[in-house]
RNA sequence: GCGGCUGUGGCGUAAUUGGUAGCCGCGCUAGACUUAGGAUCUAGUGCCGAGAGGCGUGGGGGUUCGAGUCCCUUCAGCCGCACCA
């Protein structure tokens, strides 16, 4: 009997389903296991054979921890809100809902067919107003906190209210946007509006004018993550800085322990240093420059404290505040004409093109050890958003400072003893102290030192740590997206009740803008809130007494993917996020597995939601994902044809160097082995029809190259086909085979063959040619028992490691030896098909039922390998010399080191090889190798 | 520029962690069965060489009885960050 793959993969997919058997639930007295994948976006062009890659492993790795006796939580789940939808809405006017509900179901049914352990009753969607209630309930909860870096941790903002009441703002030690500043009486007169702005100066998630990362051809503002080489990262379209009112959330209150998290969790080392990056913790002071003539003070903020002696101007970036502060009247006009011209170039153009350029302000200032007076020049190589947007400047020591001292002709001083910089500044931290007071003579690192202590005790300034990373901006002027709970009162925002969520998205006429630059939500006729009845009313209704306008802004991507691990714990509950007895059951994602592109966005934004979860004191664990695997890209293996320029005439690959031809892409499902289907060619573009070939040997040879798997490549293969025509187990098992799980590598079908194959040889050991069961209840040989225990052994410790290709090859070798010993026997069919079953779940199931089970083999447990079937009674030493191995010879494996060195030397081929020279010495490594040194 | 990762047959890869380099698979060669082969089975297949043998893990150097594995150096590719004061 055939190996029937697809009637078998059929028969176990709908069993599983009507069974439950991926139904999870849980069990007080068994162990938990958390294994998540980063749940995709539902996209129109559906799974490609790389997808399913990282499922497949972590589906296995589920599947391995069951029959090892866990309760393994494997859920699945679509990121549904997202830009690409929404595009094609405003193209074609379909709602994006219809879209992702028709990609989703695509995507399920493409899924299926491959044969997840997923448990389906807890899949979540981002858009269902289910789940985003708990989005918006989290924010509303940010907005109703404040960070404490005493407590270092989020609190509610009735403690920060109370303590304005009863001391202002003096001493307090929390994350704002900027410094306040006032007294309880100041607190206490101001009226309710007055209060709330300055409250949101507080805010976790807070309303601010900020520089952001506008795109206009997607008419939204973006993260800095979705920025990429000042191109958006969906279409990679321009964008701008612009000024605008945004909700934000205050990540960088948190910089601090989601560095110090990162040494906790097992992820890649380039993973976390990517994350270290991006938070960007640098040590330094913030010190005061008073300005001449004036009662102002420049803020800065330096790593080099010690070079405060060699600092000769100072400058400002365009956008500071201290622009127009300082600006005299005499260099008005030049600055005005300077910062019309910065505003002008974009991000890329600013970051591309390094021209040193910049305008002096009119002002100077004060060194505050030396008392230098010095200039305070604008320039846009100072990065408003780092720091304070101003810098003092050290020529000598910095390369910007010193090629902007060159350029415009200021001092530069030199500081350390006997470095050159005649051509380029010495930005090196090492060296001894000169020209600098009461440093001279101390080293670099001493001098940072002191030079802190000494700003902090003459109050020059404070010592500060900066970090890179900045807050979050959390609007997006989009319709696809989860609406915030918000409302406005003469401008000023108030959260809905919590009871009355979810604020469901209202429906629009049109995806587009409204004629006033209104985002989207700005044409739905339903879209006010009625405060006395608590509910949505039409808009046409805002009077500002009880019915006021909603918020038009949605959340970006990254809200809905921050906790949706949290809801998988819990997914139908209504009453919370997640039950508290649930999540310390589940508490977090033990393995997760996905894609190394989420480095800085994802995995940031999730680590931060969840800290502030954990502060609130909803969860249990403050690290959200302990342990995170990147799975390698798939790429694609394209071929060529080569058509000789200006014919319709093509010439195989050897041949191609005797024509001047030119090389195109062909689609790689007409190509098997790099030679082309003639017939299938002729037929795939009508302008092929009547194509002419140069063959060799009869054969068009096609060349191929690894390129990124994409239609235009022509090199896409989808897993439909290979499950169609290999089925399932052989897909997985393949995918596996590729390489090691983290590393990239191309998709070539051509060698999926080989485990096809491996599966019919082992459905051979259970049924012969004619069909007939022939496993037998025979006693195993101690050389059969040795094979299966090796495998088990080998396999156990490969998925531990996640090492899935070399389980695949132990599989294949194990089979090709029993093979050889034509054993189809019970004791040691049935450990192996239960060890097989996570990689081939229904090849296993059909053959572990037809061992007799009634059972699932998914609920058997995973065979234990004894190290007794495994030991060796002799050992093939190789004997070398001089460290080239030359002979082996067969000698017991328990033999002494002297008797290994007896043997070798009582060996005729030894003296062979010796011939005639003296031994130096003998190296004699039992159980593994004899060397002789002469 | 800084940081991380990766370099092994024609191809994807393996190597018990310092101990016989090339396991497993693809491809290729030869053969068997066959009307046929994109089926199956058998044998071979790192390179050079008729052979003995020599050479071989991007290149160079080192440590070691012994290096794909450790150290130094260099080259190439991929990824991340990039005026971060």
């Amino acid at each position: 009997m055939e190996y029937n793959f697809k009637e078998i993969e059929q028969k176990w997919q709908s069993y599983w389903k009507k069974h439950n058997t991926y139904k999870t639930d849980i069990k007080e007295n068994k162990e938990k296991y958390y294994v998540l994948d980063m749940f995709p976006y539902p996209s129109g062009a559906g799974l490609h054979v790389g997808h399913p890659l990282g499922y497949i492993a972590s589906d296995i790795y589920s599947r391995y921890k069951r029959l090892k006796g866990f309760n393994v939580l494997h859920p699945m789940g679509y990121d549904a809100y997202g830009l690409p939808a929404e595009q094609y809405a405003i193209q074609t006017g379909q709602h994006p809902a219809i879209t992702t509900d028709k990609n989703i179901e695509r995507y399920r049914e493409q899924l299926d067919k491959i044969g997840f352990s997923f448990d389906w009753d807890r899949e979540i969607r981002t858009s269902d107003p289910g789940y985003y209630k708990w989005t918006q309930w989290t924010f509303i909860k940010m907005f109703e906190s404040y960070y404490c870096y005493d407590e270092k941790q989020a609190r509610p903002m009735t403690e920060l209210i109370e303590c304005f009441e009863q001391q202002g703002s003096k001493g307090l030690n929390v994350a704002c946007t900027e410094e306040l500043l006032f007294t309880a009486e100041e607190w206490n007169t101001k009226t309710e509006k007055e209060r709330r702005e300055i409250l949101m100066n507080y805010r976790m998630a807070y309303l601010a004018d900020t520089m952001v990362n506008w795109c206009p051809q997607l008419g939204t503002v973006l993260a800095n993550d979705e920025v990429i080489n000042g191109l958006s990262e969906r279409g990679g379209f321009p964008v701008e800085q612009r000024k605008m009112r945004q909700w934000c959330l205050r990540v960088s209150a948190y910089a601090q322990r989601l560095l110090d998290g990162l040494d906790r969790i097992d992820w890649t080392e380039s993973l976390k240093e990517t994350q270290r990056n991006w938070i960007g913790r640098s040590e330094g002071a913030e010190m005061k420059f008073k300005v001449k003539n004036s009662d102002l003070e420049l803020e800065i903020f330096t790593t080099r404290a010690d070079t405060v002696f060699g600092v000769t101007f100072m400058v400002l970036a365009p956008e500071s505040d201290y622009v127009c502060q300082l600006t005299t009247p005499e260099q008005a006009e030049e600055v005005a004409k300077y910062l019309e011209a910065t505003k002008k170039r974009t991000e890329r153009e600013r970051q591309t093109d390094k021209k040193v350029t910049g305008v002096f302000t009119g002002s100077y200032a004060a060194n505050p050890l030396s008392g230098e007076e010095i200039p305070v020049w604008i320039s846009d190589y100072v990065l408003a958003g780092y720091g304070t947007g101003a810098i003092m400047a050290v020529p000598a020591h910095d390369s910007r400072d010193y090629a902007f001292a060159k350029h415009f002709n200021l001092p530069i001083i030199p500081l350390i003893e006997g470095c050159d910089i005649s051509n380029e500044s010495f930005d090196a931290k090492e060296g001894v102290m000169m020209n600098s007071g009461f440093l001279n003579g101390l080293s670099v690192p001493e001098a940072i030192k002191k030079a802190k202590e000494y700003v902090e005790e003459k109050g020059i300034g404070r010592i500060k740590v900066n970090y890179r990373l900045r807050d979050a901006i959390f609007s997006r002027q989009r319709y696809w997206g989860e609406p915030f709970p918000v409302y406005y009162k003469d401008g000023i925002p108030y959260m809905l009740p919590t009871e009355s969520l979810p604020l469901e998205l209202p429906e629009v006429t049109k995806f587009l803008p409204t004629e006033t630059g209104e985002p989207p939500l700005g044409n739905a006729t339903v879209w006010a809130w009625d405060e006395t009845n608590k509910k949505v009313v039409e808009t046409s209704k805002i009077d500002n007494k009880t019915i006021f306008p909603l918020e038009l802004n949605t959340m970006p991507g990254f809200a809905g993917s921050s906790a949706y691990y949290l809801r998988y714990m819990d997914p139908h509950n209504d009453k919370a996020l997640v039950d508290k007895k649930v999540n310390e059951y589940w508490k977090n994602v033990d393995l997760y597995i996905g894609g190394t592109e989420h480095a800085t966005g994802h995995l940031i934004y999730s680590r931060f939601w969840n800290k502030f979860l954990f502060d609130l004191g909803v969860i249990c664990e403050d690290e959200p994902f302990k342990k995170l695997i990147n799975q390698g890209m798939i790429q694609g293996r394209s071929n060529f044809v080569y058509r000789i320029t200006n014919t319709n005439k093509f010439v195989s690959l050897n041949l191609k160097d005797q024509y001047d031809t030119t090389p195109l892409h062909v689609d790689v499902n007409i190509v098997s082995n790099d030679v082309l289907d003639l017939d299938k060619f002729k037929a795939w573009r009508p302008e092929f029809a009547n194509a002419e070939f140069i063959l060799e040997d009869g054969k068009y040879i096609c060349g191929w190259a690894v390129e990124k798997m994409s239609k235009s490549m022509f090199n896409v293969v989808n897993p439909d086909d290979i499950v169609e025509n290999y089925g399932a187990d052989t897909l997985r098992l393949y995918e596996m085979f590729l390489g090691p799980l983290e590393q990239s590598k191309p998709w070539d079908t051509n060698g999926i063959d080989g485990v096809n194959r491996f599966l019919k040889r082992l459905w051979g050991l259970f049924y012969d040619r004619e069909g007939n069961f022939i496993v037998s209840d025979d006693k195993a040989t101690a050389e059969e028992l040795k094979t299966l225990h090796k495998t088990i052994k080998k396999v156990g410790f490969d998925i531990e490691n996640f090492s899935f290709n070399t389980s695949v090859s132990a599989f294949m070798i194990c089979v090709n030896e029993l093979v050889a010993l034509k054993c189809s026997k019970r004791e040691i069919l049935e450990p192996l098909v239960v060890t097989l079953a996570s990689f081939a779940p229904h090849i296993c199931e059909e053959l572990y039922h037809a061992l007799g089970y009634n059972t699932s083999v998914c609920n058997a447990e995973f065979p234990k390998y004894d190290e007794k079937h495994l030991v060796e009674a002799t050992k093939k030493y190789p004997i070398s010399f001089n460290g080239k191995v030359r002979f082996t010879m067969e000698l017991p494996a328990d033999m002494s080191k002297e008797e290994v060195e007896k043997a070798t030397l009582a060996d005729e081929q030894t003296s062979k090889y010796l011939d005639g020279k003296t031994i130096k010495k003998i190296i004699v490594v039992p159980g593994k190798i004899v060397n002789v040194v002469f």
